[in-house]
DNA sequence: TGGTGTGAACAACTTCACAGCG
DNA sequence: CGCTGTGAAGTTGTTCACACCA
């Protein structure tokens, strides 16, 4: 049964909790630690032993009975798994702070995701040059470099009211997956992922639970 | 029953939606709308109108009936819910690119969030002042400025490996709250709230989409 | 009349508990 | 023996459908 895909509608979660103990591994991996059971995994990500071992069982059987799994050997099946044994390219719209503290970010390329376009509108940043070595394009040139590039996941870091726009110019660019920083919810068509990443909610979350946590 | 909060377990997502539903009144708002309904709104969200209205069932009755909710009066509902009627503090540690974006990010401020402190470790930075006012403390002194501050919340945006180290200055300091950009999983006690901001995971599920969408 | 507020049905996800295997 | 893999039980969150009221 190994390394057979049960495709039975797994968890969108599942998928956020995979990322997750990638990440787990990568440190164990690093430590030096050769096997782990659920239930130290479980101590580490802070989630249910159960949960993982379910988690797992949706994409095959990595571990074994009695003694737990090869943390590389897991750790390389998970990101097969995501779709990580892949340079994936990325284009970023709007060189604001936000988006120039992203392509700098070099968690990115060593997680297999690569800035391989950026564009604005602000005419005196398009035709300069990002210490990172891309050239800022115009946001009409947008569909053309897409294409050209073969960018495959858009990132949109403009204000919330330029987003939707730059989403526009991606969706008719053929790019069928968006990260987006601007704190708006994006229409889009059928068939597109979207991911927000969303600080101002994340606060309002904490906001709330202070307020709560009063005497 | 108006304003009377029912706290019969509020599921957490509800808030992360409350704070989605605020974000579209506004722009409401401001396109001068007076009055909306739950399909109308459910709509704007991309969420299910029934959800809409449970949702704000647990917190009072703000709606009319068979007309709708008035959009001001809503938004201020939902602020004074979520905590917003008040300025919270907040102190960042690590002042990379990406701290630097967020102390610059003006969203916060308008929205109710202020950074009162920032801190690093680099000798080269600390003693610096940013543009926006703040001086650079270095994190030795963080028990002590966060005290004379009053900082709310704690902001962590340090490379992963230091990020636990910083969870640890910021509880031991009393603060209670923590929104951690670093992809890492922090170990902090009972009745510390913590939100991850993390677009590597953010990515991970694009790239998974991606990935199974392919032919 | 038309849209809210809400019990009741439904769906999704999590945890338990243990058979089964290395 | 000990830990995985997994059905079954439990829990949590979502949607329906309609009574009720402005």
């Amino acid at each position: 049964m190994r390394s057979i895909m049960k495709f039975s509608k797994i968890p969108a979660v599942t998928i956020t909790r995979l990322s997750i103990y990638s990440r787990c591994l990568e440190a164990l991996a690093q430590e030096d630690v050769k096997i782990i059971a659920s239930d130290k995994l479980a101590q580490k990500c802070g989630i249910n032993p159960a949960q993982i071992r379910k988690d797992l069982a949706y994409f095959g059987e990595f571990g074994i009975r009695g003694v737990g799994y090869f943390v590389k050997e897991l750790l390389s099946e998970i990101q097969r798994i995501l779709g990580l044994n892949k340079t994936w390219k990325m284009a970023l719209v709007g060189i604001g702070n936000l988006g120039l503290a992203l392509v700098a970010h070099e968690n990115f390329v060593r997680q297999g995701y690569e800035f391989v376009a950026v564009f604005d509108v602000d005419p005196a940043k398009v035709g300069r040059r990002l210490p990172s070595g891309q050239i800022i394009h115009h946001v009409d040139d947008l569909d053309k470099v897409v294409k050209e590039k073969g960018v495959e996941i858009g990132v949109i870091a403009t204000p919330a009211g330029k987003a939707q726009n730059a989403a526009h110019r991606f969706i008719g660019s053929g790019v069928k997956a968006i990260l987006n920083f601007a704190p708006i919810q994006l229409q889009v068509p059928e068939g597109m992922a979207v991911e927000n990443v969303d600080f101002t909610v994340k606060l309002d979350n904490l906001a709330y639970h202070l307020t709560m946590a009063e005497p």
